[in-house]
DNA sequence: ACATTATTATACCGATCGGTATAATAATCG
DNA sequence: CGATTATTATACCGATCGGTATAATAATGT
């Protein structure tokens, strides 16, 4: 692994332990064992580290949320597939995931939540843009999508949320339950 | 207004904005226009300020979600009280709402989740003690009380991102909705 | 009025912060 | 090979970090 991967790498986890403010360079460039001149070679700053971070482990993760959000005129299936694209990311990307939430609930003058949001606001237009396309033959949904996008976030990411502290696991079984009850409240 | 609450209402400002790694001790004492011995007498460190600051802000809060958790065999009006007992703490201490929903998506080893955990402890157990009430009476829900807790603060915060953001307003009919679609999945 | 306590001002601590100038080394290419 | 480029090591920058020792002042109780 060259030195560059390991910077990321190490950025990565002591991020997602500590958060993004309270690591310093010295302690990432400690950890992947090399020095700051490397770094800021490769990055240019602390902030383009992250940006670079975010950059690799946010498209694969779009990549699989825009193929599960194909909206095919069956609503509950589709998000029946995202519940379970979500769950795989954080399954497969379980200490990115857990930066990302940490960055996106931070304050919005903070450096990690500017660096994460145009992540975040990718993600929310592709759930916005199931349920708009869903009011086309749902019309009791129309103008609502914004809600239910955030709705529907919320709902997943409070279940990963007890995930990532060991409280659930994330099956099938779970993915039925919480499309099946999101979705009672949005048709009566 | 006194030097204590002086620091207090400006740590709580700035750590809102930026959050609390990112602010310095130096940068409340300006704020607050006092000296630093003066935040050191009165609260030992600056993880003192924080623990010192969410003591004041947290107990209204769960004695609001307190009042409004009080189980008395109607779930809908219980869940709906809940709900607007958050939207009304959202909007009366909007600042310290942004704040504690930052340190609880906060890295688990960082400062500001730890000073926090307890806080969003008792909120939980709050609003799990009514699901484990109703279960009584609603045998369908046994079993399921971390995850129906879990999952209606992942709503509610949901919600109040939006409303943070400005992208909507917190009243009456989204509290029904909200309650209502949370309900349908329940019973199903 | 006096002793005691609570509070504050001045000045400072070592450590760490993000970032860089200089130059030596490794790798690449004609 | 020699020349060029990419990468790294050493050493350092001013600024800020959280925190404190000392002592002067303000408030308080008797």
């Amino acid at each position: 692994m060259d030195n560059q991967q390991k910077l990321l790498e190490c950025a990565l986890i002591l991020f997602s332990q500590r958060g993004y403010d309270a690591v310093g360079v010295s302690e990432i460039v400690q950890c992947a064992e090399v020095t700051k001149p490397s770094l800021y070679h490769y990055f240019g700053s602390k902030r383009g580290l992250l940006d670079a971070l975010i950059k690799r482990e946010a498209a694969p993760i779009l990549s699989k949320v825009l193929t599960a959000a194909i909206y095919q005129r069956d609503l509950v299936m589709t998000l029946e597939n995202i519940v379970r694209a979500y769950f795989e990311i954080a399954q497969t990307q379980t200490i990115f995931y857990r930066m990302q939430l940490g960055m996106y609930f931070s304050p919005p003058e903070s450096e990690a939540n500017q660096a994460i949001r145009p992540f975040a606001r990718q993600q929310r237009e592709i759930i916005e843009a199931v349920f708009l396309q869903a009011a086309e033959d749902h019309g009791n949904l129309r103008g609502r999508h914004v809600r239910y996008a955030a709705s529907l976030l919320g709902e997943i990411n409070a279940l990963i949320g007890l995930y990532l502290n060991q409280e659930i696991g994330l099956d099938e079984l779970l993915v039925f339950q919480s499309v099946h009850q999101f979705m009672y409240g949005i048709f009566s």
